[in-house]
DNA sequence: TACTTTCATTCACATTTGTGAAGAAATGAA
DNA sequence: TTCATTTCTTCACAAATGTGAATGAAAGTA
């Protein structure tokens, strides 16, 4: 069975037509290592599920700086919100991208464009379901950044990534979880320490 | 005609009906300057249209502090998102609110709730879209919101405020805008000084 | 008006975070 | 393995931001 209809299947309960009509307007595709999945400036068209392989999404900021928005993979560690490789703004309103989506890892992924979503939404009162889930998910992942960006220092913000999701120390490199935090990979090596020997 | 109505036909070509079934479903309701409209950890169950008054909303943090979050209002200087008094977060789950709004002055306002919204959505496809169009920028801003944060230093903040925004700063005191900014009002005031004499 | 309260600004100093350079550690390739 | 490359850490110093106190301006109240 597909991935990405079992994973639905854990939320919803799924007809055989449901099912069927899903995995008909589904397609794989697969990326190599460095790929940008999704590109800053063209229209995301399509919502993305991680079958296998890391990548991260990041904004260039006016000085070409990366900050990493969030890591995407697909194992026991992940979220829900991590499956899936998307920029919802872009993506919703079917306007240019400012987020980049890149491939740390070779990829592969299960497809499903935005006009397949409204053809299949239209005919089944079960995935529309799916897509306010969905949206309500990116919701609140985008709102949590903001109130802890808005809200903590870097030090409180490395402790909540400590506390929340720690595997990510593990799974990508620092640099990268830095300009998750918003800080200079030195000023979090510097918090790793302190808080390491109090 | 209701200012609700008014507003929402902006975007939306509402039919008689349409417009019927949504005025049976608002109602006005006043708020005291000092009031809290929205309660942090009560679930948000309907949304509030500005019609007139200075409302903001904020988080609070574990220490106490206050962070403002958005300002609200109606008039000519106000954005979409302005109008609205709800936290969405709260709203779309129907869980515990994590924003407080808090009137800043005596409060005319319009409600639509939630299971109203439900019922008119089900009837009406235009209305349906005018649900869309309100998550979809209440996305936009908190995506906004959160890319700033992470992308940028005080400074660069309350330079993008003076491009963007200018008039909060005639409308609302200082030290609002400085937990809105995410710095001490101290600091708020020496990057004013700083830039009003390079 | 005078009085009180609230807010904005300024200052000195503390703390946090950024930055560039250097070296250590880890990783990958031959 | 050895060598080259990348990443992580450490350090010293710079820059940004926070903090508490003091002052004066502005707004509200009697």
């Amino acid at each position: 069975m597909n991935q990405f209809v079992k994973f639905i299947s854990q939320f919803i309960s799924l007809s055989n037509e449901d099912t069927i009509a899903l995995e008909n307007v589904l397609s794989n595709k697969s990326y190599k290592a460095g790929d940008k999945i999704v590109q800053e400036g063209s229209i995301c068209n399509s919502i993305l599920f991680t079958v296998s392989g890391k990548s991260r999404s990041y904004f260039v900021n006016h000085e070409g700086q990366e900050f990493t928005w969030n890591f995407h993979f697909n194992d026991a560690d992940s979220k829900f919100e991590n499956y899936f490789l998307v920029d919802y703004y872009s993506f919703l309103r079917q306007t240019p991208s400012h987020l980049t989506i890149e491939a740390l890892e070779d990829i592969e992924a299960i497809t499903l464009s935005y006009t397949n979503i409204q053809k299949i939404v239209s005919k089944s009162i079960n995935l529309e379901k799916v897509a306010s889930i969905m949206s309500a998910t990116a919701y609140e992942n985008v709102h949590k950044r903001a109130f802890t960006l808005l809200t903590s220092n870097a030090k409180e913000r490395y402790l909540q990534l400590l506390k929340d999701e720690p595997y990510l120390l593990n799974k990508f490199q620092h640099y990268l979880i830095a300009s998750y935090l918003g800080v200079a990979p030195q000023s979090l090596s510097r918090l790793r320490k302190e808080i390491s020997k109090p």
